[in-house]
DNA sequence: CGCAACAGGATTGTATACGAAACTGTGTCG
DNA sequence: CGACACAGTTTCGTATACAATCCTGTTGCG
């Protein structure tokens, strides 16, 4: 297999490469991830990729099965609660602290965002504006200048990104970005009672739009599935 | 260096054999834990130790400088604001939700660990007691019965540790187990309302009792401090 | 024909060897 | 006497080799 760039990769640089690629959903999930397969694609040594698969089990974006291999995680349908119980907990509440903390900077590159997104659903890369979309409220958390939180709601939107390819419903995704527009609204204004409000609305739309009834997880293959 | 026991130590038992070790003081913030050393001391070689390490750090528990190894963190005064604010918006609520979902033999896993906190204390074991402290608010998270925020509540109750480690100011601790008292109550009555607002207090009176005036935090090591 | 045992191949787990970077101490020059 | 440069030592970063485990296909027996 050939190799994905001349680059001289690091385990952070594939880090962040696999995991845009598990966003994207390029890796649906339960993708095998064989660490021989990987470290021919980036011309690397298995070392570094088994330091990178282990980084990213740790987000809970890979699964590590022992003596079996990594495969992109199949977050269950309790996990899916459990994920937007948390960003419930965390997110409307440092949406109002970046609403206070809100500057003229932060503002243009929240809108950049949307407008990327824009483009993105124009162009029908579904994939890629589900991935602006999650960087968008990475964004928010990280103009709350709150870094703790904001790894914690960075790996709970990489969750949410898997459980969405898992349990979407609705095929529409214009109330995304509608929810962003109302939230940018109320970060010009500075509202942080409204960016509150709207943020704990916009995930409790997240979580209606999940199909989240089934015992059955669509299963990525059928041996995995029995695996189980 | 002798080994540590004839135990085979997996990755998962070194880290946690390492956790352990940092959360009860014995490896004090600003530690150099070398590679070298480690795989000596528990009679491994470096791989599973630097697997070890990674985990770690991936928890704040130790931080990586490349080419120059691994360190017990030493959090900032940042750092320790931005934990305890994480900490007042995910404990609290989860309280709540565990006083609704308490059992009887979650209450005795409860009460079992204040008289361990109790007893630790009367023994004069105050990191051990502190570590027992923190047992108790993990319980906690557990009982709630949501796997995702209990795994980020451990990783804040382990990075305090280290934060009261270097910024405690008061010598007696008798207010923590008071505390823990009071929540129980709580629990034994089922009383949600009561529990959120409990620990809600609790978290503040911790953070109240740290010094996070001084721009100086005390260093572990001459050396490490003029590295900065 | 079906099931179980076994052997071969493939993949991961661990250890070790080598190269690269940084720290420390010494020596020389200004 | 002090500062800088350089070399030795230590420690980390990466690659590779070997061992252990698991999957798979085949073969033999009931």
């Amino acid at each position: 297999m050939n190799e994905i760039a001349a680059k001289s990769w690091t385990r952070e640089t594939v880090v962040a490469d696999l995991e845009r690629a598990i966003l994207e959903h390029r890796l649906p999930p339960g993708t095998k991830l064989g660490e021989d397969d990987l470290s021919d694609a980036y011309g690397i040594s298995r070392t570094i990729v088994r330091a990178a698969l282990l980084a990213l089990s740790h987000r809970h974006l890979v699964e590590l099965r022992r003596n079996r291999g990594a495969f992109v995680a199949q977050p269950s349908i309790r996990d899916a609660r459990e994920v937007f119980e948390a960003r419930a907990l965390l997110e409307p509440r440092t949406a109002r602290s970046a609403a206070l903390r809100m500057t003229d900077d932060s503002l243009d590159i929240l809108r950049a965002n949307i407008r990327q997104e824009h483009d993105a659903l124009d162009a029908g890369e579904n994939d890629r504006a589900l991935f602006l979309s999650g960087r968008f409220h990475v964004e928010i958390a990280r103009i709350a200048d709150q870094t703790t939180i904001e790894s914690f709601i960075s790996e709970l939107i990489s969750r949410s990104s898997l459980i969405i390819a898992l349990y979407w419903r609705r095929r529409a995704a214009l109330c995304e970005t509608q929810a962003h527009h109302a939230l940018l609204d109320a970060f010009e204004r500075k509202d942080g009672d409204a960016a509150e409000q709207l943020m704990k609305s916009h995930l409790l739309d997240l979580l209606a739009s999940l199909d989240l009834r089934h015992v059955s997880q669509p299963p990525a293959s059928l041996r995995e599935a029995l695996q189980r």
